[in-house]
DNA sequence: AACCCGGGGAG
DNA sequence: CTCCCAGGGTT
């Protein structure tokens, strides 16, 4: 087979706009173009799935139904809404920035492209997706589906994460963009990537840009775009479930570096006998029995951690916090509501369902 | 069980 | 630039 001739940018928007005027997905953020609403929705679909984040975008805006509301609420509120969709970060950012609009842009979200840039937790992408949904403006938004589908049509090699090859397909992503629609454009692009030009097994039979792909032509589509692969870390944790009259002994983390301002259960790199020193020396707790209760597996990426939980009976000791900002007692049952890390999360899910089951007597 | 995927901040 | 942060889906 042999390649076609390298497309022209203008080439895309005419296939893409078709194709996602047939198949675009209902969804709640689509329904609006209050810039407001469509910042809420990209923040939260930053690594996170569209099923997921539903529920998470309609509760959210019933909270915080403009950015006056977001912006007067206290950050507890709103990591409580966050709770479960992981990557905190983004709620204090989206915070943060609502307070900025508030003060600096009159409670309106500005239209400005440097302005929006310098939102925190806004970069590149978002603020792109944003200002050309919600305004029209002619502003690229490429997320990784989109770097994909760039990548094959015009059959780009190498690394595309950064380097040559990435600064070339940001150059052909920005003249692709039309100035009629751009946001329908954008969003188009990037639901082709997740849906149709898939990273593995694309579907290129039912491909709109599959006459123009250098990579299909080629028979690339599956080596383009290259990832790279970093060798797994991995690390050995244990984390304690300090129970006492039922309730579980959760600590605060200070607002800043990993895991910022989430509640965690108590926990240390290492084994069981270096939980029970931490418990001791930052919680004052001088417990000497632990049982294993569970095991997990916890990846991000590249990083693999195991971790262990124990029962820990809380009757002993008092508890104090060095090194957190606070401690609760909470029912593990009615933990939902704190913000907590993706893995602490799982054993406290897992703790309520043995004391709803009995299986576990306090 | 093994495979894969990403956007933003800090410096 | 490079490095750091920190979850989930598909096969």
């Amino acid at each position: 087979m042999k390649t076609p001739a390298l497309a022209h940018p203008a080439d895309l928007a005419p296939r893409l706009l078709r194709w996602f005027d047939q198949h675009r997905r209902d969804l709640p953020w689509r329904r609006t173009t209050d810039p407001y609403h469509v910042w809420v929705s990209e923040v939260m679909l930053q690594q996170t799935q569209v099923t997921t984040v539903i529920p998470y975008y309609e509760g959210f805006l019933k909270a915080f139904p403009d950015v006056q509301a977001l912006a007067a609420a206290p950050l507890d509120a709103v990591l409580g809404l966050w709770a479960g969709l992981g990557y905190y970060s983004r709620a204090r950012n989206l915070h943060a920035a609502a307070r900025v609009i508030c003060t600096k842009h009159g409670g309106r979200f500005p239209d400005d492209y440097e302005a929006v840039r310098a939102l925190p937790g806004v970069g590149e992408y978002t603020a792109g997706a944003v200002l050309s949904i919600a305004y029209g403006m002619r502003l690229p938004a490429l997320d990784g589906n989109a770097f994909r589908v760039l990548a094959r049509v015009w059959g780009v090699r190498g690394e595309v994460q950064r380097g040559p090859a990435r600064r070339r397909l940001v150059a052909l992503g920005r003249e692709a963009v039309p100035t009629d629609r751009p946001g329908d454009y954008n969003q188009a692009l990037m639901e082709q990537g997740s849906q149709v030009c898939v990273p593995r097994q694309p579907h290129c039979g039912e491909c709109c840009l599959a006459d123009i792909c250098v990579a299909l032509a080629q028979g690339l589509q599956e080596q383009i775009p290259e990832s790279r692969r970093a060798a797994p870390t991995h690390v050995t944790m244990s984390a304690a479930l300090v129970l006492r009259r039922g309730k579980v002994l959760l600590a605060r983390r200070p607002p800043t570096g990993v895991w910022g301002g989430l509640w965690e259960l108590p926990n240390t790199e290492g084994d069981e006998r270096q939980l029970l020193a931490s418990l001791r020396d930052a919680f004052g707790l001088a417990s000497s029995e632990a049982v294993q209760f569970a095991r997990l597996t916890h990846g991000i990426m590249n990083r693999r951690v195991t971790l262990t939980a124990y029962l820990v009976p809380g009757n002993t000791g008092r508890s104090r916090a060095s090194g957190h900002e606070a401690v609760a007692w909470v029912d593990p049952a009615a933990a939902d509501g704190h913000a907590m890390p993706a893995p602490h999360r799982k054993l406290l899910a897992r703790l309520a369902e043995h004391l709803r089951a009995g299986r576990l007597a306090l």
